[in-house]
DNA sequence: TCAAAAGTGTTAATAGTACACCCATGA
DNA sequence: TCATGGGTGTACTATTAACACTTTTGA
């Protein structure tokens, strides 16, 4: 196979993930200490690079998959970060992605051997690089999807109450909803369904449990 | 300087513009004949390979003015088309753009030079490798993009008249629009300001020659 | 005089926003 | 009995959608 392109330069490729969660009430992120020199130890998001025979959505599921242990997780192209000084050992070109992920299904073995954790969203230490850019920019996408799509269903467990869902939505949003209000427009958009189930542990009345209809839980990275 | 990711692979990287103008009432789209084997000589996007010390916006924004002659275009980056076997001659990554470009202010000399040629967007031929795929995205943005942002001054003239920006409106939309309620509604966003001069080209009668308010016309490609 | 594009208002439906009290329960 | 979170309705406002005729003028 001849080479028709070398007389242009290549380079290194990376996947950096901006990995949300929702637990306690709070928007999470997950991050590690970063493994490589520059930086090493650094707080840094979940990445890796692109290898030969992958493509670079495949590599994004595979970083996921190695620090989360989840497969089929919702996940979504943020962008291309791609400053020629982004990173000081080398030139390194990011192709980033978000993804949703219910941290209850999330394998905590995997945080100690990954040396990964969760952190709060509001409470972010500086991570390495452009990497805080990244997370800014991806919360930025995740606000203006929240109202259109119903993403909330890949941060929730499959039951779920409405104060959580109501509660992950100011999370995103970053203010307060009005309760009946957001009850009333999120039943009249016929995404979610009443189960038959209660929840007795956040509350001594206990509150339904709802589900998300079935085909509204958008799955992969395409 | 030593190389701390020696161990993973290297990519070309390219950047492909889905450059769109807008003239005789219809979205156009500029393409060129692809200068590389394989495929020489084939219908493509505009495009190029990312230089050693180049940024990959600024890699972008190069070839687009390599190939119209203007700066300071409205671009925004879409995505990256990274599978495996996507360019048949070898692995390529490619980071995608789209950008808006008045079509009065490109340079015509350049067509014969570089190849290019405007072709209508309802009428794409086939494109080479993966690019109508970007096309069809790139539209999808603007489609989403078009309602809630002033984007339609990169693609008109300094002064054009409401009809235009209508028929703007609908060529990327691809439905017909309602005239009074589109001028309502775009005039009660006091985004653009009736100017005193009367186009009298395209209608006998004459019409009112409006122009976008200072600052929003957003430029460059970050 | 007529063809062709410019210009102009009203009504109905829908979506969004503001706002406050009672309910059920376990401790 | 009381503290805690669950649950509910109504009135106002803003936005969107549907719809048809008159005006101007050059050919």
């Amino acid at each position: 196979m001849p080479s028709f392109y070398h007389e242009y330069e290549r380079f290194y490729v990376s996947v950096d993930c901006v990995i949300f969660g929702f637990s306690g009430g709070n928007l999470k992120l997950l991050i590690q200490k970063r493994p490589y020199e520059p930086g090493l130890g650094e707080d840094s998001l979940i990445g890796g690079f692109i290898g030969k025979d992958e493509s670079v959505n495949a590599a994004a599921s595979r970083v996921l998959t190695y620090f989360t242990g989840l497969e089929d997780v919702y996940m979504q192209q943020l962008g291309v970060f791609g400053e020629v000084e982004r990173d000081p050992g080398e030139r390194v070109i990011s192709v980033v992605f978000y993804a949703l992920i219910d941290v209850r299904a999330y394998n905590e073995n995997l945080s100690e051997k990954r040396n990964a954790r969760w952190i709060d969203i509001d409470n972010l230490p500086r991570l390495c690089l452009d990497h805080n850019e990244m997370v800014e920019k991806a919360r930025e996408a995740l606000k203006s999807r929240i109202n259109n799509e119903p993403i909330g269903s890949n941060l929730l467990p499959e039951l779920f109450t409405l104060s959580q869902l109501q509660s992950l939505h100011e999370s995103i949003l970053g203010y307060p909803i009005d309760k009946r209000n957001f009850r009333r427009s999120v039943l009249s958009h016929g995404l979610i369904e009443r189960t038959e189930k209660m929840d007795k542990e956040s509350s001594r009345r206990g509150a339904a449990l709802f589900k998300f209809a079935k085909e509204t839980r958008k799955r992969g990275n395409d």
